[in-house]
DNA sequence: TGTACATCAGTGAACGCGCGTTCACTGATGTAC
DNA sequence: TGTACATCAGTGAACGCGCGTTCACTGATGTAC
């Protein structure tokens, strides 16, 4: 608000600015940090005016946490676009770890937050379109010879592996060697499916 | 205290009484409930008493998460130990999947929580004893052909894939059925390793 | 083109809450003699 | 066996802090006529 630009009554977009300074907050101060008060004073407004647009501090989260499932979705999907097609599993998996380091505070957020409002309409479409994605990456990996039920466990030993070893990563769990690609990459050849 | 016994101005055995407490809050009210004061409150002492024995309420929670891995370690064992040797590693995974579930709180706390101090002795030395069990867990189910380099990778991809899945169940990101033994089993199966 | 008015976005003071921390204290225990 | 005393465990009152929530308000916007 100091960089010459008038201060203003109305903001203009204080909810897109105040989504804006969440995810910064979640990102560097980790999200005890991330509080209604918190967001307020980072985007210059009063502490209430939060709540004008988000009710409350749930739902400011569930929303962030909307838009982090869209850019999950558009990060995954342009890695696998670009893939030559016997390597769109793999890109799958490598855009997914990815994501997770690039945005750690946010993949918390979004897998792992209890404090999300589960029900929030936009959480709700973007979780799905995740989704969605997630299971034409693994069943257009599949030889398509296996039987019917054969078709779950498939998607979730896959989802699991990737999940996990992105998880085990952002909480350091694995030495440093473990985050190089080519490391990933192993660790992602371990995955028997089809 | 109100079950008969002598309210006594010295506990006897506070310190284990709080870390009881403790692991019920967290089972019960979830993470955000576990504050010094909670557990103060549930073991009846005043709310200054915890400091004493752990300093603050990291200090608490490292404590308690080292009780954690212990039992981690024991419910592993002794699953391995029951099963016939060519099914000791699916056992080892069944085991881990089934602590996760049967202590969430405890678990998440573990293997999660930015709150812990890695640094406390006895969290170090209990996390150890959980590292050398895994590890020992995989290289005993390894055919023992492949190329040392292997080894971390087979390591981390079983660990991954475990793991992955333990988590994933816990923040119900998976269909019921996916909780069922039979579907487990099935999972882990598409782990090619060795 | 101008005026009145409803609507909406954001303000700022006030409140109560639970938290961690501090500190002088008191009750109990155990050890020295 | 008894007494004195150091040590330790736990108390309870007090403090300051940041939080969410409420509410009467004010400034700005846009629409009706």
């Amino acid at each position: 608000m100091e960089d010459g630009a008038v201060k203003r009554y109305h903001h203009g977009d204080l909810r897109a600015a105040i989504l804006d300074t969440a995810e910064a907050i979640l990102e560097q101060q980790g999200a005890a940090a991330l509080t209604l008060r918190a967001a307020a004073r980072a985007a210059g407004v009063s502490h209430a005016a939060p709540a004008h647009h988000f009710g409350d501090l749930r739902g400011l989260l569930s929303e962030l946490a909307a838009l982090g499932f869209e850019r999950f979705v558009a990060h995954l999907s342009a890695a696998m676009a670009a893939a030559p097609e016997d390597r769109r599993f793999l890109a799958l998996g490598l855009a997914y770890i990815d994501f997770a380091r690039r945005w750690p505070g946010m993949f918390t957020l979004m897998f792992r937050s209890e404090s999300l409002d589960e029900a929030r309409p936009a959480l709700v479409a973007a979780q799905q379109r995740a989704s969605d994605l997630l299971a034409g990456g693994v069943s257009a990996t599949r030889s398509g010879s296996g039987a019917e039920a054969d078709d779950d466990a498939d998607a979730i030993a896959a989802w699991s592996m990737v999940h996990g070893l992105a998880v085990l990563l952002l909480d350091r769990r694995l030495p440093p060697e473990a985050a190089a690609g080519p490391m990933i990459e192993a660790v992602l050849s371990r995955l028997a499916i089809g």
